[in-house]
DNA sequence: GTGAAAGCGCTAACAC
DNA sequence: GTGTTAGCGCTTTCAC
């Protein structure tokens, strides 16, 4: 049984509208009222019911999030600081996997859209003329992935500037053969780390050899499958750039798989950090991002949206930086 | 601008209740009516308002998800399960994280209740008459962790067969000083791993030693902290049982630091296998759980719930198998 | 087969 | 300060 805010207001002998101001903490209600009131919805165990609330305030108080896989941590940690962003004001996440595919992403956005979320958090594959009609219609932040053209809030990390730093590193160490295992660059980060990856190449006055360029996937397989393809050639580079963590697991994997030696024969650079990456031998050498703080800053420029803020577009740009271990040969 | 179903009516030139018949696939409509509604509904981007159908229907085709942290791959592949099993029939996951705190949880249980969710899926970490208090009002599932005395749903996986069948390998490669490393036994399925690891020594004839048991928390640091105090000890274990993700993260970083060499000083089994199990040097053996599974199976079984299916409780222990790897000291 | 009308549970004017 | 009333956008009888 369930009970509604006319079963609180006759049980505490109000009526619904006084009822209504004393649990809601809107207009006025005197002490009384509001003892009388909490006391009955108390002893009913009476829940406000946020639906026909919502059909009213037309605000949910839920956000929908979509991003390609929960699994990987990278979307789990940012999925975490946005719940965290959000919790303090009160408001929830509805998830949605998109699994990287645009059709996909478009029907969760379409189901999210019918809950009437109060807004949209994505890590997009969309196109931009989709994502702009979105925007039109409700606050949206873009997640990891900015993309042009797009009215829109993004929270990113400088995925070139943090892709030119690990090349750069691998460089200083003396590599000519750079490799890299990149997801498709049809995802706008991997994109930017493509071309981060390049323009370092370009600035040491090496080639842009596509025999060094492997396009994977994004499941840990695809990054196997590309990492090994890379691996296997007859002049295999000296050295890996793998961005992003389903690449550089993969390498790892592919790596020992061909009892290559890490950083002897190979040379291997990731981009995003992960728990696991100071356990493998040697530890890895990241570019980190600040992965729960690029979700929580989505969270509140998003609140911000809901909450009227109608300035133009914010792109905020997250740093990520080089963490050197031991894979990257430049320490022992 | 967002239109509803009368902006549709008008348009098409239609009464309400006929756009809505026509459109919502319900009670009678001629295929003309379908065919005006529809183009009317198209033509202006008409979707229609969850919100309002939720009051009046009394469904809002979302259930409500709290795990301890989605960041723990664990609950996110759980996670990932149920959101796939859900998405079939048109439901969608509202998240919410207690950071396995009761308070924090029966807050997000109050805040998911208030959204009028269909259904709870939880990795409890609440009281048995709590749980009973919600399951009295709405379809709950239990994931991970059955509590004893809740009438309702639970999908488990068979922690006691899983610890034990752990404990008896290291036991049969000739250990006798077996160390666990566990979290705390408030969270069921710690309790039965900590009981199948206390059977399978004493069925070997062990002595059940304190100075063996080591209890973490809930994050990687506690299980770092605990697998290190277990292995500073003078009479330190031989071999080291650790019942989950976390704590065979801890092991693994306070083994590598104290310099002692798996399996050769100390033997390792974790509960849990995660992707990067394989990447560590040596492999670990761990007890794989059927993760996606134990969600989507919570997905099934709530799906049924909120059908209507009114029988007793189900009690669905899925099985935990043992892959043994080189940590363990089985295999080279 | 279609339309008029009631009502889901709540909030918000507006009287009193 | 409190009650009455209208209405959010939809579904669902019940006439016609």
């Amino acid at each position: 049984m369930t009970f509604t805010l006319k079963d609180v207001a006759r049980v505490a002998g109000l009526s619904q509208a006084t009822a209504a101001r004393a649990l809601g903490g809107y207009g006025y209600a005197s002490p009384d009222a509001v003892e009388r009131a909490s006391d009955a919805a108390r002893r009913l165990g009476y829940t406000p019911n946020g639906v026909a609330r919502a059909l009213v305030s037309r605000t949910t108080r839920t956000v929908g999030l979509v991003v390609g896989d929960i699994e990987n941590p990278f979307f789990a940690a940012a999925a975490r600081g946005l719940a965290d962003a959000l919790e303090g004001e009160g408001h929830t996440v509805l998830l949605a996997n998109s699994d990287e595919h645009p059709a996909a992403e478009q029907r969760a956005i379409e189901a999210l859209r019918s809950h009437r979320v109060d807004g949209l958090v994505l890590a997009s594959v969309g196109r931009a003329d989709d994502l702009n009609t979105i925007a039109a219609s409700s606050p949206l932040v873009l997640l990891d992935r900015s993309i042009r053209g797009v009215h829109a809030d993004s929270v990113t990390v400088d995925n070139r500037a943090g892709a030119r730093h690990a090349v750069e590193h691998l460089v200083s160490l003396g590599h000519r053969r750079i490799g890299i295992v990149s997801d498709h660059p049809s995802i706008a980060s991997s994109a930017e780390r493509l071309a981060g990856y390049r323009r370092a190449l370009k600035d040491a006055g090496l080639p842009d050899d596509p025999g060094l360029v492997s396009i994977g996937g994004s499941t840990r397989e695809d990054g196997h499958r590309a990492a090994r393809a890379l691996l296997e050639r007859a002049d295999r580079p000296t050295a890996l750039f793998t961005s992003n963590n389903f690449m550089t697991y993969g390498a790892v994997l592919a790596l020992r798989e061909l009892g290559l030696s890490v950083p002897g024969d190979v040379a291997l650079v990731g981009f995003d950090d992960l728990d696991w990456t100071v356990l493998v031998d040697p530890p890895l050498t990241v570019v980190s991002q600040p992965v729960a703080e690029l979700g929580a800053t989505a969270g509140r420029l998003l609140l911000a949206r809901i909450g009227g803020d109608e300035s133009p577009p914010r792109r905020i740009r997250l740093p990520a930086h080089l963490i050197v271990r031991g894979s990257c040969g430049a320490v022992r």
